[in-house]
DNA sequence: CCGGTATTTAAATGGGTATTAAAATAGGTT
DNA sequence: AACCTATTTTAATACCCATTTAAATACCGG
């Protein structure tokens, strides 16, 4: 079973009514608003390494945590400062993952290639000259996987860990199938 | 019955004799006068909201009125402004009203693909790459209709409210008739 | 050798593009 | 002479862009 590694869980939730951007933007030391630029405010935490997005709606997207408890603290904690510079807000509602990108290694160089042609051309996408990652993105589990020469990919666009582990284990047997690994 | 929203009428008439575009825009706050980028004077009204265009022959174009009665308010009160200015101009022509933009809602959604085979390719344009609507142009009424997934609808170059009312009737009888609403 | 390009995903929300009709008029191109 | 551009208004809606995050890796310039 490949080591599989979540590095970024984007999440997403609402604190319940509108946000005043330009008060809180004054209140957050470091927050970043720049709405001819980016509709939401930009504010990052050191512990746990986020960035969450504060939009005018009160809707509230978390970016960079490692797992789902990191994007419940982190939102917890931002929540608060709002309320302590005075801001009412109300309860969160629940807190929706919207994508997990992961990383894992499939152990051996593989002939990305030699892949693009065995796995077919509708669901793949090879093009050295661009990226160097191949391109494969999976039914089921609906996420997108890049293969690299080296072996190590990255899954991205999948909603629960399950599904990672899914994709990798699809992918593992798959490129067996074919005799292009191991 | 379909509810029908007039959402834009313009039209035209004459402040009868020759104007002095450059001595309008100095007396008028607010009026925008770049004759090298547009022949006209545009100024815009607070209430009813128009935006007026005034040209050098004294024929003024008036949009953005939501009926023929605010069209009369907004061309008066041009004209009076214009005269309090010293700028002297002859009693107003009758109004022709050019065109009405009027939105609807045909109340369930519509296969606009199935649609755009059933109604005709001659009369009917429907590219989704580049514009969501189908382009639906009637004979009687002489109109053109923008027809939506959604079920909305755009009506334009109707000259009368009944021209709307006539157009929405049909295209409903017709989208009924062939078993693609409701 | 470091930083930046390239790619993928997802949410949030503004702004912009696209289309249609109509009048007015001054300029340019066939 | 007949078009075309310019401008104003207005609705409908799908798409684009903007931003944030993270990994993988080949290539670019300084």
């Amino acid at each position: 079973m490949a080591v599989i590694k979540i590095e970024n869980v984007v999440a997403s939730t609402s604190l319940g009514g509108e946000l005043d951007l330009q008060a809180i933007a004054l209140a957050l030391d470091g927050a970043e608003y720049e709405p001819e630029q980016f509709p939401g405010l930009i504010y990052r935490l050191k512990e746990p390494k986020t960035a969450t997005l504060l939009f005018r709606s009160g809707k509230v997207v978390c970016t960079g945590a490692k797992s789902l408890e990191q994007v419940k603290t982190a939102i917890s904690k931002v929540a608060k400062q709002i309320e302590a510079a005075g801001i009412v807000i109300k309860g969160e509602p629940k807190i929706e993952v919207q994508n997990i990108v992961a990383s894992s290694d499939l152990g051996a160089k593989i002939n990305l290639n030699a892949i693009a042609i065995s796995l077919g051309l509708e669901k793949v996408e090879y093009e050295p000259e661009q990226f160097p990652g191949l391109v494969y993105r999976l039914d089921v589990p609906k996420v997108v996987v890049l293969l690299f020469g080296s072996g190590k990919l990255v899954c991205t666009g999948a909603r629960k860990p399950e599904d990672v582990e899914a994709a990798v284990d699809k992918i593992t047997e798959e490129l067996k199938a074919a005799g292009l690994l191991k």
